[in-house]
DNA sequence: ATAAACCTTCACATAGATGTCAGAGTCAAT
DNA sequence: ATTGACTCTGACATCTATGTGAAGGTTTAT
């Protein structure tokens, strides 16, 4: 399939498709003209990337693991695992820095009311 | 007080202090040679930009209200309470995006080492 | 043959705070 | 007067995935 019907069944722009190709995520074989051309397989793997991103790795980071996942359906790819728990580790801690924002943004708020007891908007 | 003085006070960086500037968050003046001369208030000025930057706001918005909060001490300044509402919103949706995330990282988890009961870094 | 709808590559833009460097002026101390 | 430590402005780099546009080749249908 071309391009255009890649992007169509995936929602991944084709600037995007371009990219991850770049990026070596994925490939295509090209016509003689120079079109490029992909296995059904792509729809899958693209799929995957997207999850990925999703979970906030990096093309660079996907890169490194995704022929495992994509060949082996993650069985015998135990090397995936610290790069899991790698990340869960960071997004906690993304989490509790987020949490103590939210605390001292709803101390300002309470400061803000205490003060402040009719506010126009409240 | 000079530049780098306030810099070490507040342990903001040159670079940023310029850009605070440029920004409008701080005002300076000028020597007769062009140095930049600094009010001690500016301390704590720079301290609570630092403040509002690691909540997460931007210097554009920081802008908006910094005046208020550092004249009044945030009474009389019900104009910035939607603006820490919209920006608590925000970050509650920033944490449960992020929770999700979590989840998912946790289900590969669990995937993974159903798969591959004995994996060598377990 | 001409237009519409594809495809290609290359390259610049974005967002935001900060690092960093270059070129140049200034001040203090020797 | 020279050196070292400051300061100034201006500008480019960073990070990452994606948007966007130009300039041009291809295919398909009329």
């Amino acid at each position: 399939m071309k391009i255009s019907q890649l992007s169509q069944l995936t929602g991944v722009s084709i600037r995007s498709l371009r990219y991850y190709e770049q990026q070596g995520l994925i490939s295509a074989d090209r016509e003689s003209n120079g079109y490029r051309t992909y296995h059904p397989l792509v729809i899958d793997q693209v799929n995957t990337i997207k999850f990925y991103l999703n979970l906030g790795f990096t093309t660079e980071q996907i890169a490194g693991f995704l022929n495992c996942v994509v060949m082996n359906k993650e069985a015998f790819c135990s090397q995936i695992l610290p790069i899991y728990r790698e990340k869960l580790t960071e997004i906690e801690e993304q989490i509790q820095l987020l949490s103590q924002i939210k605390s001292n943004l709803e101390d300002r708020i309470q400061a803000v009311m205490l003060e402040n007891p009719n506010p126009p908007g409240a």
